[in-house]
DNA sequence: TCTGCTGTGTAACATTTGTCACAAACCCGC
DNA sequence: GCGGGTTTGTGACAAATGTTACACAGCAGA
């Protein structure tokens, strides 16, 4: 939950994951952006909420998902250092509420760029422009493959779908996972989602413990 | 299918849909691009295809969709005058595939934009880049509002979405739809579609007759 | 070790959605 | 008014998903 403000600090952590942008426009916001702390299962955005300013991930990994009113959840996707939240960046630019929720799902950090500087990275800087476009097109064609998942697929293609994305999340064919974290971010009932990899595992797909699912394919 | 290259028929048109921009931006469109034609029914983009320009919408009305493999259709959202296509510009910023189908629902026309052109007016035009940026925006709310009602929703909640989509595009209560383009926009099926347009006809909230659908809500 | 909590397995049933089959209604051109 | 195509209505059934209820396994702390 800490701030930091050091330049020196926020320009390395800029350095290491931003290195595609000038280092002019590294210095730039080093000099009028802080780092912001967040923990484990900390959330970043809130439906509702107004943006003051833009979040870059520098650290950890945050899940993108959509609420209903009922309380439901959807998952739709992760990003991780190197990303930009899209939406943050176009609510920032009109002062317009979030339509999403974000949670840290391990401690993360994010550097806060506030809106006023917007316009000037926008024309001032060519990799900030350039960077912003492919935020947008990274996360609309993220968005796309949900859509085509749950527009056209089956429940158990769908699992498919999560667990490669979980994968490649944590780079490794073990996922700590429990079939209720599951439904909750598929918006289905645990027993539906446990049925489900139980035929998975008959068909040699996963091989399931408490816990753990280890993806076989 | 026509092509016009006349510039000030293609300024005048610029100038009746895209008034926010500035004079000096309407006259380096209206010189280096032209306006083409699509018929109603007409493809304006496949999945697959690489664009060499993008497209700002300056007559009639569009439809975008995705395509799966096995040719089901799921309808997305429309494009009118005044409308781009945000895919349309990302990917031909990058000169990138496309990955979502769109038609014209009836006679339309379309401004192409270069990508060549693209560097130039995003940093040079500033209602260029904050047209570029609202399109993002409107089409990732879009989108997400999509994927709330295919992750939350019940079928004849999707109905209701849907019908009132419509309504927003064609200014009527009295839409022009079978029910089998009803269920071809939403991946299901007639029968499907049928029986719940006669719950929501006995509960009082559509009138039903050939080819019409008439809002009561 | 006992206890209690959390996670998983599973049967039985309800509901929703999809499919098949066919009839009736409507519309258009002849 | 008579076909023939298109659109809609509907019943019966199949398949997928959601719900309820409960048993049991595994783990952690007392």
């Amino acid at each position: 939950m800490g701030i930091t403000t050091e330049h020196s600090q926020v320009q390395q952590l800029l350095e290491s994951h931003f290195g595609q942008f000038e280092p002019e426009l590294i210095s730039k916001l080093a000099e009028h952006c802080v780092i912001r702390d967040f923990e484990a299962d900390q959330q970043l955005m809130r439906p509702g909420q107004y943006f003051k300013s833009t979040m870059l991930i520098v650290e950890g990994s945050v899940k993108i998902y959509r609420e209903d009113q009922d309380g439901g959840e959807f998952f739709m996707y992760h990003l991780g250092a190197g990303d930009a939240c899209a939406l943050s960046m176009i609510c920032a630019t009109r002062e317009e509420q979030s339509q999403i929720s974000a949670k840290a799902i391990e401690p993360s950090k994010a550097l806060l760029v506030p809106i006023a500087l917007m316009d000037e990275l926008m024309t001032g800087y060519k990799t900030w422009y350039y960077f912003v476009l492919e935020t947008y097109r990274s996360r609309f064609e993220e968005l796309l493959e949900v859509v085509d998942s749950i527009a056209f697929k089956s429940m158990d293609e769908r699992i498919e779908f999560y667990l490669k994305n979980q994968r490649k999340l944590s780079h490794s064919d073990e996922l700590p996972l429990t079939h209720q974290q599951i439904a909750t971010d598929m918006n289905s009932s645990r027993e539906v989602i446990s049925r489900l990899l139980k035929k998975m595992e008959q068909r040699g797909m996963v091989r399931l413990g408490r816990n753990t699912i280890t993806i076989l394919f």
